[in-house]
This record gives C-alpha cells, sequence and structure tokens, in this order.
DNA sequence: TTTTATTTAATTGTGCACAATCTAATTTTG
DNA sequence: CAAAATTAGATTGTGCACAATTAAATAAAA
C-alpha cells in the first residue's frame, strides 16, 4: 500500500517539476509575448524556418487539437504564417516571418538565466537530460509497436 | 545559439515525459472514472482522509482556480465531501467517503503497472525521483525567501 | 475596539492538452 | 480505373493550470 503514497511515486516529481519550470520561464517569456508550449513552437522554427503541423507536432508530441488554435494565435501575432502546401493540400506549412526571426535576439538569454535559478551543475543538467530522453525514447518505441 | 536549440534543453524532456507519463497513466484513470490530477488527489486522502483545500494545493502545488471545481467534480462523483470548517469559516474540509475509500482497493496495481511498462530498474527509478526532488525542493526554498 | 491587513476560497478569463469526430485529399487495392 | 483505406488538419467538448480579481472571515495593530 506504500506504493500508493504520493511521495513513493515518479509520476509526482515529474509532474510538479514540469509545472514549475515553465513557472520559471513564464516572466522571461512574457516579455516575449509568449507561453510556454508557443516558445517550443518558436526553438523548432528559429532552427528550421519552415515546417509543416505534421512535422511540429511529431517533434513536441502535440496533436491537431492542441496546435491548430496555437498557431492560429502565434499566425494573429505575426511570428509565422500557415499556408496550405500545393503539393498536398492536406498539408499546411507553417513559416517563420521577420518578426519572428527578431524575436529570436530576444531569447538567446533565457536558458542561461533559467539554469542560474536552478542551482545544479551543469553535469548534472545534462545526465538528467539524457535519463529523461532516454525514457521518453523508450515509450516512443513501444508505441510503434 | 545553441542553447536555444529544442534537444539541449532539459525543460522539454520534462515537459514531454510529464505528459506521456500521465498519457500512461490514463488508460488504467479511466477504468477508476479518475483523471490525473484527481488520482493525487486521491493518494493523499487515502493517506490523510480528511485535508483543507489548502493543505492539498501545498501538497500537490496547485491553487484554488484549480482545486475548486476539481473537487467540485469529485463531490458529484460521491469520492468526498466538502464542508466549510466550524472553527474557521475560510477553510473548506475535504473528507474521503466510503466510495473513496473502496476506491483504492481498485488502484493498489497501478504503480506496479506503470513502473513495467517504463523500462528502466528500480535503482534509476528512485534516483530519478530523488534528483527531481530535490530540484523541486530547491525551488520551493527560492519562492521563501 | 475599530480600522487595517492577512488569509482562504471562489470566480472569471485565457490557453493549453487531448479524446473523439469530421472533412477533404491522397494512396492503396482489387 | 473505382472503391476502400489512410493521412493531415480542423472542430467540438471536457478538464486542467494559472493569473487576476473578489468576497468573506479572521488576526493584528492603532
Amino acid at each position: 500500500m506504500d506504493q500508493l503514497h504520493l511521495q513513493n511515486q515518479l509520476c509526482f516529481p515529474l509532474y510538479a517539476l514540469s509545472r514549475q519550470m515553465t513557472a520559471l520561464y513564464r516572466p522571461y517569456l512574457e516579455k516575449l509575448d509568449l507561453t510556454y508550449p508557443q516558445y517550443l513552437v518558436m526553438l523548432l522554427l528559429w532552427e528550421h524556418e519552415n515546417l509543416s503541423i505534421k512535422k511540429i507536432g511529431c517533434e513536441l508530441w502535440l496533436d491537431s487539437g492542441t496546435l491548430t488554435p496555437l498557431l492560429k494565435r502565434m499566425e494573429e501575432t505575426g511570428l509565422l504564417t500557415r499556408d496550405r502546401s500545393s503539393e498536398d493540400e492536406r498539408v499546411v506549412n507553417v513559416h517563420l516571418t521577420k518578426e519572428g526571426r527578431q524575436l529570436q535576439k530576444k531569447a538567446v538569454g533565457i536558458p542561461d538565466n533559467i539554469f542560474s535559478e536552478l542551482s545544479i551543475t551543469n553535469a548534472q543538467l545534462k545526465s538528467l537530460k539524457k535519463e529523461l530522453s532516454a525514457i521518453l525514447n523508450g515509450l516512443e518505441k513501444k508505441k510503434e509497436l
């Protein structure tokens, strides 16, 4: 029955820390007029410039029910454009705008700021990221079976 | 600029794994007619039987905007009751019902089932839980300053 | 003791998440 | 080719999260 105690669960610190982490980002992201999931989309677009909704969903593990309205809001604020592909009309391509590109300059300092608030070492951070990613990939593989 | 790549962030695997973890719980919790945050409330009530909303919020790091409607739904399904304290009328006490207690029997197997789906060792799980909790507590202390 | 400040919940509003369903476009099969 | 299956997104509905405001009760201070 000990199994059912909150403090014995892995899932809880994962859930709580994930939310506290986005709370840590919030003051920085508010200055850029972004939410945390919108910030993740921008990270992808700063890297790739042009992506389908499908691809964004695969990278972030999010479906169209989440992404469609989120991307529409980001289109309204001028960070990106959405156009249906001419080769395959089912596909909607998301493209970074000039304003979207500009925003990257304001974001460069964020990761360092967050890191400094965490009071952990760089080595800890790296190993933790690795462990979490490993579990995540394990789940991904399972899904494919 | 590498800092701004999705794959170099700690926050992202944390965010993604947290959601995938609740997805892992979902099929089990649906059988109990619970959502994941509701399950966390039940874990607390199975341990303590009687808790104020304030206390639940402190334990789960959730505020009344989240808890008030969530607890009302759980009251409607008969898992708990909500009564204003007579000593201090500001306080609402949440009390486990018989049905709520009964539900524990159906939940005992869940942690083991989840663990077996994760394909990690018990040692890994424990150390991971410890690391995440440590960071979480670090943030908690910061808030108090 | 009356004012002031604090505390606990509830309320309102916005933005995710995600299941389920739907539509339209493309592929695959017979 | 035509019918069936698959795929990409959009839509609808429910349930969190959380900021900001409000209301009521209690505690603290002048």
